[in-house]
DNA sequence: AATGAATGAGCATTCATTCAT
DNA sequence: CATGAATGAATGCTCATTCAT
């Protein structure tokens, strides 16, 4: 008997991220992502039960991944504002180096393949960024406004910036990183 | 007054719109698409080359309308302030008026079907605004940065809003938008 | 006593009879098969070279089950109109009290996975009721006619009789089943 | 615009006949039916929604024919134990003359792909001949006895009868016919 | 002997597109 | 222009069987 394989997941899981991206969900077959996980087309079925729930818990696993980098680094010593900016920062940095994965959040998320589950459970692992913006919220370091609006203003032009150059191929500027930044925070800010 | 045939485009247009946004690309024939639009299914392909072809000329329509709804009623008279408020208050109400439109956009962007050369010429339909915004960056109203960033700054946070309204089927306070319209100004004002 | 490999055997069999019974040929993976009975799946496979073999082998193992109970009780003692009453209410008896390995000869006799020595081997299992009623014709009892006839006409009937009562989840009257009786007697009665 | 032509559902039905026939269900692929019938695999599903539902809907048009046939030829004029004998030859030609219809009723009864409401239609094509069941019944031409044992006990060792000899390939002798008559008549005569 | 992960051929069904009418 | 029947390639998934352990 041979022992079913996590690293077997993860070539799936990889080679999953690599053509959806690439070729949509649509045009990209189980039997291609078998293929280019080097495994035959019904093994995919022994790790997942349906295309579906693969595509939703490589969703999970890609956002796990994102929030660990986003936190990374994070100590209480840091000041408030200055964590906020250490977020913000890996947040931008790990989408740059990983463009497929967060582009494939920004597809997903937009897809009706997004189960009711996933998009919770989704929600719950960005937890400890949004705790970090509450707790800031609650020391008055930044403005006193609900928390989501606070996200959509800190985070999400910096999420689209990072889309924009994916889509041009294009790599962004120290410069306008750091003007960026700057906009987000003067969003927030007290 | 419209021609026959160019009523019909609006009819798949409209029928598409719907359908996609309430089923996705995946799940939206044209079979269906052309019956809901009550012709035959040839008769389709009479009026577009392709299933993709149709969907990039309906992205496209669909930018005019948001483009023309967004500037509708600025005046010279308005000051710059005045003006970009407008804008981006159109814009909000554009999209909450018309859901279906603003989440059609918003997943077609994030889909391969767009192709580059729609892509392109959905960014110049944009133009009057990214002018409106270049004017009051000239005029010193607004940050001297590139005009890009001024343009995430000031209506993604928004955009995402309307998009997380719209999934959960709720509807903004006016409270929550003018704070949020704070927000996007800060982000950008002198 | 049975052997460890005997007794696995029987389990297969046992699991095979239920599910397919319940849920068709088609629709009775080996894999659940082997689940059923408390095996590995490829275990099953040291018993018996393949479904198809499986299933012919229970087959004949049903119906020696079958022709036991159908015999069973019968002596020399009784007259050869007593025997076949008893044997014909034994029939009947056991399909009542067995109806999943009736349902399975039935669907199974019907189907072209049946091969033509299993088929040949079941008639000979039959042999034994054969006999008693060729004895019968020999003796004047019954009529002088072909003894397959002579099956069809006292038999099926009354097998057809319990399998529609099996469809319909039904228990037959003691009335009907000595009426039955009366009329199948009456056919082959001299 | 080619009209939707009913040969073809005709076709359709042929061949799926002829192949279940031979091959059973499993193991014969839509994909084949289509072929064998001259169409394209697609063109299938133009006619019928599913394989099952071909299926079901083939099982009623072979039950109707059966019907017709066996019914062929009968009038007011004849006794009632004429009309009986009739029918029962009527029904025994028709199966010997279309062994694979017969057989695909046989093994399609048995199968889990009948649905109930095919089943219940598939009665009620068959009431013609209850009724005159019934009314010989009530003429006391023969038992006053529950019409369906009544029809298990004329007619079924027929069809298995037929069943056998399709199986083995053999044609009947008319000798054997007439005695096997003889026998259901038997069973059910006053 | 026993296991169960791995295989890959095979199948029902869908759907963008074509074309005879 | 318009129709909708016809096409057939493509896809997600199943399952009998094999084989490394």
């Amino acid at each position: 008997m041979r022992t079913k394989d996590s690293s077997k997941k993860e070539a799936i899981f990889d080679a999953t991220l690599r053509l959806i991206t690439e070729r949509g969900f649509h045009d990209t077959p189980t039997a291609l992502i078998a293929k280019e996980a080097g495994i035959a087309s019904g093994t995919l079925y022994l790790y997942f039960a349906s295309k579906e729930k693969l595509l939703n818990q490589l969703y999970l696993n890609v956002k796990q991944n994102l929030t660990a980098a986003v936190m990374a680094g994070y100590t209480a010593e840091l000041t408030l504002q200055e964590g906020l900016e250490l977020v913000w920062r890996n947040f931008l940095n790990h989408c740059l180096a990983n463009p497929v994965a967060f582009a494939f959040i920004e597809q997903f998320e937009n897809s009706p393949l997004l189960d009711q589950a996933t998009l919770a459970m989704g929600g719950e692992i960005f937890q400890p960024v949004y705790n970090l913006i509450a707790e800031a919220k609650a020391r008055k370091v930044i403005k006193d406004i609900p928390t989501n609006l606070l996200t959509y203003l800190f985070f999400i032009p910096m999420a689209y910036f990072v889309k924009q150059h994916f889509k041009l191929q294009a790599t962004p500027s120290q410069a306008d990183i750091t003007t960026l930044f700057q906009g987000c925070w003067n969003a927030i800010k007290r």
